[in-house]
DNA sequence: AAAAAATGATCTTTAGAAGGTCAAAAAGGT
DNA sequence: ACCTTTTTGACCTTCTAAAGATCATTTTTT
């Protein structure tokens, strides 16, 4: 799953979503969604905006966690 | 900025946008688009798939350029 | 306690992914 | 070379969730 760490980057800054609203002018339902997990999709330009904001790279906002590998990675150059 | 590597990953591994989209379910126009770069915004449950898929991080599959940034404080008395 | 600010919830609008189809371009086989 | 199959790009419609706005509640500040 992919988690989203804004939540821990804005209380390690002691910043508030409405800080982040201000200052980058990102929609505050987004901010919200993306702070409390429930968004489903993000506009890039958002991820973007954000990383400049927090001065910190992708991997601080959205992490992938494995849970389990389904099916293995195929191999190209075997079969077809 | 923020950049989009599928193409790279996917001809690393030698592997179609048909593969991924036989393999994984994604939407062939959402690949196409994370593939030329055209995409805008991205659905969670993707980066996801692509990440279990391509057995990567999302450090691999989007990467932030940083660019230009907000100066948090600015110069007052700079002699342009 | 009052005022101001921040947040959660919810509604409508808007943007773009999902899903499908068609035509052109590659790839494969005879 | 030819023909067939697969892949891809382009386009259209549908559907979903972010954008934008507003209201009520909660929290913070004075």
């Amino acid at each position: 799953m992919i988690k989203c760490h804004l939540s821990r980057l804005l209380g390690e800054r002691k910043l508030k979503i409405s800080d982040v609203t201000r200052d980058t002018g990102i929609n505050r339902g987004t901010l919200t969604r993306l702070y409390h997990e429930t968004a489903e999709r993000v506009e890039l330009d958002v991820l973007d905006a954000l990383c400049v904001y927090l001065n910190c790279g992708l991997p601080d906002l959205l992490e992938y966690q494995k849970s389990e590998q389904a099916s293995p990675a195929p191999l190209a150059d075997s079969n077809g």
